[in-house]
DNA sequence: GCCAGGGCGTGTTACGTATAACGTCTGGCG
DNA sequence: CGCCAGACGTTATACGTAACACGCCCTGGC
């Protein structure tokens, strides 16, 4: 007694109404629904779907199963096919948090690009600092094709070298060799034009609010704001630790405005979310922005045009990051060879930014009208 | 020559070069080498880890499998094992934009929820606007147990109600009955919140800067404010469109304070981006907030404490409401009843709000000092 | 006249897993 | 003593797809 296939179903079906099984999913239509529909094998199906047919299955009967596939609503299993393919036209992205918008947008762009070449993007948001991180793979969308990792998700790296999986970096140190490819936001440059932006406007006392997360993007800042005002005659630039978070901002810029020495006439922020908690600490001091001290921020977030004033900032592409990263990781699945890309940034000068209030060589008098 | 599980990833392994085929993946583990090396049948691992041996499997047995699957760095292969099973134990979340706070973090605890029970979450960011919506499951990461689904989504709900999955809502229309179950947000509450705490305060002039976004969600927030204001004598409520972003709420809050008639001493911006827009705009007119006008927040988004002053808004938990879904879809996955649940919202005032300049019954006077 | 080969298509298999169906052996109960 | 009820396992499918290895027919070249 041969288990009945669904083939057999009976020659005259009465068709799609399932009536009597409520709250059941129709029951899938398969390659063999379709084959049998349309009057030819199953492998058949499977070529002219799968666009594998020039001179096995003659044109007209590939349009006849073409448009019986879409008649009947088929929609080929993806379990089935990557069990038989081994690849799930799948793709791990790892970042270290989503609520921050620029991995949301970063996320977006990924996955539209993913979605030109049918492929699905899954997130791993490594956990932030206290969380025992669960390594990606013990996650049940766990069928992947290859990772798409940020560098500030430290953690979660040492678990991705191991799994031999086609790995994308953003974002990180060149002399990190683990990745197959990298793609890189050209953040040097946007730090260099924002302290170039700043001593341009003939500020001098700079510090750096810096946060205080073990991540190349970070580091590079810190690096090449030491490069530029080094060149600059007179400059001091001071480092002032800072959490990320507005209120880690805001506690930062406060120690930084009131510690001791000459009080600094820029502060000069790792992010946009730093930067608004220095204005509020600026404010809270008394202190006009811009005219009493500048402040700038980093990333172009939608908060960045929310704050008043409107944050000078860099605009880092972060959708074009995500599908660049994407892209990079569609040629290694290609196996086509990919150089690392950098991808520029831009300041945008807003209204948190002044000539500093010495600038005439006179001393400051901050809240004076 | 047997794989090496990432534990031992000793630093000086010479293991993984492959030498022959490059880029190609470790081969996998099976359940069958589990087995073989074990020495039992391949079914007995699968019960094993599968944890349906209680009277199958001796328990000496059982620990062998476990210990050499664990040793062999065995992962089930998903594919195989969804079509063997016909689920994926994978949910999908569709909300209208990710790049918003609100979402990220409704994400977040849905997938934190999710994987407790070993499950994944897909995202389909239904396309704002102008796309054409390619259906969630043209996507190639359809296979899929569940939907949880934003009511603001609304464009994507058609797709999802032919599918035949099961479907819980995040704030649907209660008369909607296409959903196994929803979860709703107290927003009426909150709105109400809102609404007394401004008349409250003694404010009778209000503007609604009302997002104009077909969804329930907002439906109900001006429903919910216009019921409160009809019980205040001498309240007046009037209605500004806007679209959602700062700028938008900028300008829509630049008519609301420009229009004819009387200017409203309070705006009750839909949510917290539209609220930054409002401030903006006040204080390009002059008028200062909270003493001249009033202003309110939705959602207690990051940003509601990054503006200044920091906006009175309403705080929706966001992530209770992530995890709220993804646990009344896992009910109904189990076929447990699952009873519609609505979170509660808190009011959460701040600076942005205060009794109006009228408050001693004198009409107002912007702008003077 | 016969074979080579291209066009057209089918049968068959394997991917790795979960589970139904089937055995065996031991001890205990009537 | 007979026999059943577990405990303990194994064998055998089947899930739906992709692709390999064949076949059949027709046509053209020698």
């Amino acid at each position: 007694m041969r288990p009945v296939t669904s083939d057999e179903a009976a020659p005259g079906d009465p068709q799609d109404l399932p009536g009597g099984s409520p709250a059941r999913a129709a029951a899938r239509v398969t390659s063999r629904d379709v084959a049998r529909a349309a009057g030819v094998s199953q492998a058949a199906v499977s070529l002219v779907l799968g666009d594998k047919w020039r001179g096995r299955v003659s044109p007209g009967k590939a349009e006849v199963v073409r448009s019986v596939a879409r008649e009947l609503g088929y929609r080929p299993n993806l379990a089935a096919r990557s069990l038989r393919t081994g690849r799930t036209r799948t793709a791990l992205l790892v970042v270290p948090a989503l609520t921050t918008e620029f991995f949301a947008r970063v996320y977006t762009g990924a996955a539209r690009l993913a979605a030109d070449h049918d492929f699905g993007v899954v997130l791993y948001p490594s956990p932030e600092g206290n969380g025992v991180a669960p390594s990606p793979f013990d996650s049940a969308s766990a069928a992947l094709d290859g990772v798409i990792a940020s560098s500030m998700a430290a953690d979660a790296l040492a678990a991705l070298r191991g799994a031999g999986l086609p790995l994308v970096m953003l974002d990180s140190d060149p002399d990190d060799p683990t990745a197959a490819a990298a793609v890189n936001l050209d953040i040097a440059d946007g730090a260099r034009q924002l302290a170039t932006h700043l001593t341009g406007l003939g500020h001098r006392r700079i510090t750096h609010l810096a946060a205080d997360v073990e991540s190349w993007t970070f580091a590079v800042r810190a690096r090449a704001l030491a490069d530029v005002l080094a060149d600059v005659p007179g400059a001091v630039l001071r480092r002032q630790p800072s959490a990320l978070g507005v209120d880690a901002g805001r506690r930062a810029a406060h120690a930084a405005l009131t510690g001791p020495g000459p009080r600094p006439t820029a502060l000069l922020c790792d992010d946009d979310i730093i930067a608004a908690g220095a204005c509020k600490a600026a404010r809270r001091l008394g202190l006009r922005i811009p005219e009493d001290v500048s402040v700038t921020g980093f990333d172009d977030l939608a908060l960045a045009v929310a704050v008043e004033p409107e944050l000078t900032t860099v605009r880092l592409p972060a959708e074009e990051f995500g599908e660049a990263g994407m892209r990079a990781l569609m040629a290694v699945l290609d196996g086509t060879p990919v150089e690392a890309a950098t991808l520029p940034v831009a300041l945008v000068p807003r209204g948190s930014t002044a000539p500093p209030p010495d600038a005439g060589h006179n001393t400051a008098r901050p809240g004076g009208r």
